[in-house]
DNA sequence: GCCGTTTTCGGCCCGACTGTTTTCAGTCG
């Protein structure tokens, strides 16, 4: 709104900044308000609630007083204020591609367009061109724009962007051929998202070869539509409906441009700043001193010439990482390698599509040393979970299995089903003979936050109760989080040593990145699993550890990096 | 609106592409 307002445009950043700090805080901004103090409703004296925010980077005294107020009252007097002025329908306009703050403001003001319906007829009947520095084709653009926005679908799981790019890979290898001298994705995608909005792709090659490399993206069978193609980038629309970008580069550019268009942006204008007090500049191609221009055909040199150790991209989010690369903090994030189980897998026995024994196998073929049988309790209707009785008899089924493993063991556990009013479905003489027993929510998600709270931290204090898998029951673009209180479910974790599971599944990703750092912060371990219903999903371990490295987690972190041997000491229910 | 190992005032990341222009503004990433 401040934009359309054309309000200065570094007044406006600020605001940006700020939300983009809070965005990746590593806590909620209402326990920064508070001062560390979750107990208490509100910081204990008025003045330090804004003192508190202040803390948070790119967050003064004007937006801090803002933030207190939205905290304290639930709503903020400026906002409204802006609100009233501008129409809601022009923020609308604005989300329409290459409608800008400047254009949208013209539009409102001079042509009295405060609708997308509005936009559309003044375009078809030809009055946007009448504006100065408007003309036919940018007509046609606002219409084009229109119509991409209304078949536009949300951000994609990273599970069907990461495939996708590894085909264009191919694809521009194999029509390129030797002309290709380096090719990756960057952006959100090497950053490792849960989900990613559009896709960047890097190539190297010698200048010569480069107009012929874009015009091969243009032309990849994929391309639907082409929206640049100039003579160092190309941007077309695939037939899945992605923005897929090309930018072709020299060789000796390499390292530069791959940590700027692996971003994130807020990451890069860190960079930046950080160059500029080294007395360099630093854009996509080159640090510039004075005349002189500085290559680096590796992204390690970049980050060595700024005077720090190279950051994996899943940190670039400007969360805390550049300080901790200059004060030699990096964590030594998880690798996939390190996992030696999974502790949630799924069979026939309940909902899985595949017997014990194949899961089994196949998750022996992809390296690990064990898994748990964690079927659902028939407390959760729609699965055909196992009770008492039948339960005993997939004990017998995993006794003769682990006779037949050689080097691989079966878990013997279960998913338990935290019924609405607290209470489990299973009798505690079955629970206190499993290997390790989870729980979760599946029904009733829409409590409030005090009684889902209550009801999930009344499992936590079950003797046999060792996790709670996904905690916070969230499917990625499809449902919400639960409202259940993560700090206070933590809090019950440090005192009863039950864990909270970060669920590998790729709608899930639950916890996330910033829980997980969380977790951390505060000492605790957690367990990384698949949740596989088919061996195939075992795949899934793979976004699982990178959603965990964006969490900054490290293998200690992990407890199924140990071996099975180990990590039963680890356990609740094995802890006196 | 934010910020400070030059600065409490005066800067604020930087470049590609497009369209409408006779040198640049707007948008995007």
């Amino acid at each position: 709104m401040l934009d359309v307002l054309g309000e200065n445009s570094f007044k406006v950043n600020a605001y940006r900044r700020a939300a983009d700090a809070i965005q990746h805080l590593d806590q909620d901004v209402r326990a920064v308000w508070q001062g560390g103090d979750a107990a208490s409703p509100e910081p204990v004296e008025a003045a330090s609630g804004v003192k508190n925010l202040r803390t948070i980077a790119g967050v003064g005294e004007a937006i801090a007083s803002k933030l207190d107020e939205l905290l304290r009252t639930g709503e903020m007097g400026y906002y409204r204020e802006l609100s009233e002025q501008v129409p809601a329908g022009v923020l609308d306009i604005l989300k329409v591609p290459d409608v800008g703050p400047k254009t949208a403001a013209r539009l409102w003001r001079e042509l009295n367009i405060t609708t997308l319906d509005q936009l559309r007829a003044a375009a078809e009947q030809g009055q946007v061109r009448q504006l100065k520095g408007m003309g036919e084709k940018s007509e046609a653009k606002i219409l084009a724009g229109l119509a991409a926005l209304s078949r536009k679908t949300n951000r994609r799981l990273i599970s069907t962007v990461y495939p996708f790019a590894q085909a264009v890979i191919a694809q521009m290898q194999e029509t390129c051929g030797s002309a290709i001298h380096q090719i990756t994705y960057a952006g959100s995608l090497r950053r490792m998202r849960a989900t990613i909005g559009d896709l960047d792709f890097l190539v190297s090659a010698d200048a010569a070869h480069h107009a012929d490399i874009l015009e091969a993206f243009t032309k990849l069978p994929r391309v639907e539509t082409v929206n640049d193609h100039g003579g160092t980038k190309a941007s077309v629309i695939a037939d899945n409906g992605l923005q897929v970008d090309l930018r072709v580069l020299e060789p000796k550019h390499w390292g530069c441009a791959l940590v700027y268009f692996t971003g994130s942006k807020q990451h890069n204008i860190e960079i930046r700043g950080l160059a500029q007090e080294q007395g360099y500049t630093l854009n996509e191609y080159r640090f510039g001193q004075n005349e002189r221009e500085l290559f680096c055909e590796t992204e390690e040199e970049v980050y060595q010439k700024l005077g720090l150790p190279w950051i994996p991209p899943e940190l670039r989010e400007a969360a805390g990482e550049i300080e901790a690369a200059r004060a030699g903090a990096l964590p030594r994030l998880i690798e996939l390698g390190d996992l030696k189980g999974d502790l949630q897998t799924h069979s026939t026995w309940s909902d899985g599509q595949m017997t014990i024994e194949q899961m089994a196998r196949a998750a022996q073929a992809r390296g690990l040393k064990y898994i748990a049988v964690t079927d659902h309790s028939s407390g959760l209707g729609i699965t055909r979970g196992v009770d008492a009785t039948r339960i005993k008899e997939q004990w017998a089924e995993i006794d003769a299995l682990n006779k037949r493993l050689r080097g691989f063991k079966v878990l013997k556990g279960l998913e338990l089903e935290i019924r609405a009013d607290g209470s489990l479905d299973m009798p505690d003489e079955i629970l206190a003979q499993l290997d390790i027993c989870l729980a979760s929510t599946h029904t009733a998600q829409k409590q409030p936050k005090e009684k889902i709270t209550a009801r999930v931290v009344k499992a936590m204090r079950h003797p046999h109760i060792d996790a709670i898998a996904h905690p916070t029951g969230r499917l990625i673009e499809e449902r919400e989080e639960t409202a259940l209180d993560l700090a206070e479910a933590m809090r019950v974790a440090q005192e009863t040593g039950t864990l909270l599971e970060v669920d590998g599944a790729v709608e899930r990703l639950d916890l996330d990145e910033v829980h997980i750092r969380r977790l951390k912060q505060l000492g605790l371990k957690t367990i990384l699993d698949s949740d596989a219903h088919h061996a195939d999903q075992f795949e899934t371990l793979f976004y699982g550890i990178h959603n965990a490295r964006r969490g900054w987690a490290e293998a200690g972190d992990v407890l199924n990096t140990l071996e099975w041997a180990q990590l039963k000491k680890h356990l609740k229910r094995n802890r006196r």
